[in-house]
DNA sequence: CGTCATTTTGAGGTATTTCAACGAAGGTGG
DNA sequence: CCACCTTCGTTGAAATACCTCAAAATGACG
């Protein structure tokens, strides 16, 4: 299927989330410690997949979780109508896969080349009961992503494309390779994809951008590589709502 | 600051939700066993909460994880605006309250008299941290409101206020005490609960549910309460998308 | 039964969607 | 290396649906 290469390689898989308890950190940090990632590891297989490459689909039947460790996926739903929405976009560091009724309730594509650790659904429940410590990171993990849905929600209602757009690039700076306060932004998706993750069409994306690189908050370095001109502008836009 | 109870009076606790592995009930199921309702509830406190009472403010400091036994919950944020967000409604079985950096990241307020148990976050830790296969469920809950989530994204993105509220008469037909047929749903909270919950305007609700119930796909028996008078044209409206 | 909050209704303004067409980019084969 | 083709992205103009503001009607509650 993938292209495929022993666990051993590297040190394992890892989680990042920010925990329930204070830690004052505002940066995800990685939650496992070396003897547990190398106990995902140790069930886990490292695949390189290509870009565009489709991972699992809607409905099928879900054999394994997945851990994204390069790249970027995308999680995402056919409607009835062919339109298509995003539910998630999943970086380094995050897990995807997790089914319902035994069945992926989304499709998963790469978005750029990655390697994901996949891990067969009936080994992970295994070790997890075997492991309180582990799956405490898990149920760390799974309600940080909870939290951001919910965060993605408050997006999707605002009204103007601008807003949603600044949204987007806010959310990207929490991810790697960004830090919270670059200033070059990495934007490896389409602009469909962007469109079906904001809930916008592809058109009002496009004027989006025009106009947030018009007013000068922001330039592109070339379509995938967004430059934040002016920060002040792009969080007043955030806030703005 | 609530009426509390002692925990022994019920079974404890119950979680509801679909799990990863098929088991062929579209139903969401009653996780736990009794053996861990009782753990729970051995860490429990059970409070009797009246209408429209606030649980906890966003930015708190979060001591407390609740689980709903009976009556209705809304978590919410409010926005720079003004303007109020409903994250999500919260029905018996279902768990809110888990913190980021040991803060709530919204608010919480009954809607309607609720029965809750109340957790301490520490405690609940380490009861998980000791019975793996308590927490496992706890994982699969989690997961269950994460995809229920990313559902609601997809109600959002609709640009119909109709479709909308009609998608949401179908989420409330997924909770106790309705069935997946019931034809009668009772709509404990507000218009501008709703409208908060579904991204709209106050009057957008309102105008929405005058037009299904002009065209006999619904009536109102009170405010409060729905009856669903042609179910195949509600269901047309929740797939046209 | 009166008061207050909630809900409904009306009219105009605004932003996005849709439809259509053009321009740019990337990949393939001659 | 160039031509060609397919996909992706940009731009323009009209239609649609919701939002906002304002006011009336309904219902809840003491």
């Amino acid at each position: 299927m993938f292209l495929s290469e022993r666990s051993m390689k590297r040190s394992g898989p890892s989680l990042r989330a920010v925990p329930f308890l204070q830690g004052d950190s505002t940066v995800p940090a990685e939650l496992l410690t070396p003897r547990q990632r190398r106990q995902l590891a140790a069930i886990a297989t490292r695949v390189r997949v290509p870009a565009r490459r489709l991972l699992y689909r809607e409905g099928a039947a879900a054999r394994w979780v997945f851990i994204c460790d390069e790249g970027v996926v995308k999680a995402f739903r056919e409607l009835p109508s062919g339109k298509r929405r995003v539910s998630s976009f999943l970086f380094p560091g995050d897990m995807f896969g997790l089914a319902e009724n035994g069945r992926y309730v989304s499709s998963a594509r790469t978005v750029t080349p990655a390697v994901l650790y996949r891990i067969r659904i009936d080994e992970l429940s295994a070790v997890l009961r075997r492991d309180p410590e582990l799956q405490f990171q898990i149920v760390i993990k799974v309600t940080h992503q909870l939290r951001e849905s919910h965060r993605r929600s408050i997006v999707l209602v605002r009204r103007d494309a601008a807003g949603r757009f600044a949204m987007f690039l806010v959310m990207l700076l929490q991810h790697p390779p960004c830090t919270p306060h670059s200033t070059t932004i990495p934007l490896p998706m389409s602009r469909s994809d962007i469109a079906d993750y904001l809930g916008l069409s592809l058109e009002a994306v496009s004027r989006a951008t025009r106009s947030l690189t018009r007013d000068g908050t922001i330039s592109f370095l070339d379509r995938h590589t967004v430059r934040i001109r002016n920060r002040a502008a792009l969080d007043r836009l955030v806030a703005a709502m």
